[in-house]
DNA sequence: TTAGTTGCAAAGGCTTTGCACGCGC
DNA sequence: GCGCGTGCAAAGCCTTTGCAACTAA
């Protein structure tokens, strides 16, 4: 399914054919490319896109919520475009991949007024890590 | 309270007054520093120490599993010596302070079978994201 | 038409590395 | 004394920026 190209359309994003190309890159499940690697793909279908037209349409579509950014350790941040479907992520110390997991049925427990520190909690993130099947084999 | 000190010298670590003050500089509850912050509090004491030295003791005592890396947002890692009372994260999304909250009474939802994609899963960390009360007054 | 987007190349922030000297054990 | 730790400076990776040419709407 395509819906982040049609939804980007809907809300006017300004349509160029590197723009499309980095959005049909994205697409997809268990999609968590770097920056990079959005670049390299895109490349492949568009030889001249620079990497600075790539970081400039990742940055929007982050600002506009439809792609989300994700640390998942001190390398380059790699780009998740299932911003619409809440989900949390799996990470292998091992080798870095990435998969989406879905909430267990039980809510995320909100955290206690006592232990807000005055701020205004919007977000809470949950990440597990481990080993993926192949780096276990080692 | 000095825990931590005492716990590298238990353990063998090579000290040296670099490696001290670095461990000095960290030890406490709602620390939270950037690589380049340590350096800058060890250097108030021992000038001549280095760039490279801070990251190497950090590496290392990360390794030991002292201190723990927190990657933040996209910016500089930080560095939390509370390794050993297990916490979570509380991030401002405006200037990036972080503070310790401690878990709810309620365990960690365990990660069912069927989400694992054949992962081994050893940890999962929460971060709770929003504003400090002096960015939510913009 | 015209404001927004692109590509290039250069700069920037954070971190690591190579190597000779120095110091803890 | 041996081996690891240190400092320096240079290189590295990832990302951002400035600016002239270009193009979608």
């Amino acid at each position: 399914m395509s819906d982040l190209l049609e939804r980007l359309r809907e809300r006017g994003w300004r349509m160029t054919s590197q723009r499309r190309v980095v959005a049909e890159v994205l697409d997809g499940d268990h999609v968590h490319l770097t920056a990079d690697e959005v670049h390299a793909r895109a490349a492949q279908r568009l030889p001249e896109i620079s990497r600075a037209t790539v970081y400039n349409a990742l940055g929007e579509l982050v600002s506009l919520g439809e792609v989300i950014e994700v640390a998942t350790d001190g390398r380059a941040k790699r780009y998740d475009p299932n911003a619409h479907h809440p989900h949390q992520h799996l990470v292998c110390s091992g080798c870095g991949i990435v998969r989406d997991v879905h909430p267990t049925g039980s809510a995320l427990a909100d955290l206690p007024a006592e232990e807000r520190f005055g701020f205004t909690v919007t977000e809470a993130e949950v990440t597990y890590r481990g080993l993926c099947p192949s780096c276990a084999r080692t």
